[in-house]
DNA sequence: TCTTAAATAAGAATTATTCTGAGTTTATAG
DNA sequence: CTATAAACTCAGAATAATTCTTATTTAAGA
């Protein structure tokens, strides 16, 4: 139904398609270096989410992907997603009841998420350097961890 | 339909029924003191959340209470934790897809969660003193914040 | 180009949670 | 006490997020 996505992706910002094929070529690498095939509706999840840095749900991608015309079905999107979970492209985000979040920005960093109007902005990992995992109770084999912060953003702040 | 909770919850364990009651005192008294009206099932969703560690979902409380005999609605498990969390003597643990977990230990501290068993633990909040919040980039007006640790727990770990 | 394992789509199914509306219970004033 | 209104409970309907099912299509290697 749909040609190659980086193909019909190439509307849209006026300037630079020279460096969006750049990058719709980078990313199909990025696919196929973890054995993923590089299909239209995947490329285009992972595109869309590498392009934004809001931490969106399924279904704000989906909405997002279907704007103009129909080019893929719900399922296939959280289908998509599961796959670039599973081989570490994307992650999780678990910062409100009954939603998932995803986010392409897989490098290590903490998240601050605003009570009032529930945005959603990265930490970077530096600022919390104190942490020492090593005095965890003996017995945990840690993984990974990661820093929830919340409370007002400045705009929510001034207004109150 | 149920007599006063402090009253049916009497009978279980066998020894201590002494402690027992001033435990369901101290609960009313808490109830009250956050201006909650006790009711039976409220009661014993808070007495039930109070007992364990293990940050259980909505259903997993339900289905504790209504072992015996049926006491409390799917409903009325949600609202009651609703008020409770609303008060302020429960939190929400949000550590994986999809559910909701509660937890009645509301001094500060942190998760863990074994990635294989899904198992729960609470890590002391004195274990991570070295997080320093006056480092976030100002604007923000942080509320609270928490450390989500995911790895193995020592039983998954030996296991594999 | 052929082949085929993997992916997609539409809609049904499942799961967690909230809502609705009617009937109960409870605190409190008279 | 009794009346009253507000708060609470319940069963079941409704909603929302996600997963499953099955037939069809497609990417990519031989």
């Amino acid at each position: 139904m749909l040609k190659m996505a980086r193909k019909s992706r190439a509307s849209g910002s006026s300037v630079e398609n020279g460096s969006m094929e750049k990058q719709a070529d980078r990313i199909v690498q990025t696919l196929k270096s973890k054995k993923l095939r590089v299909t239209p509706q995947r490329f285009a999840v992972y595109a869309n989410l590498l392009d934004r840095t809001d931490h969106p749900t399924a279904e704000q991608i989906l909405h997002d992907l279907n704007q103009n015309a129909p080019t893929s079905s719900q399922a296939t999107v959280y289908t998509s997603l599961q796959a670039l979970r599973d081989v570490g492209l994307v992650r999780e985000v678990l910062l409100e009841e009954g939603v998932c979040r995803y986010d392409a920005n897989i490098a290590p960093h903490h998240h601050f998420r605003c009570k009032s109007c529930g945005k959603i902005e990265d930490i970077a990992w530096e600022q919390f350097q104190g942490i020492d995992l090593q005095r965890l109770r003996s017995g945990l084999k840690v993984e990974d961890y990661e820093l929830t912060v919340r409370g007002l953003c400045d705009r929510c702040d001034r207004a109150s």
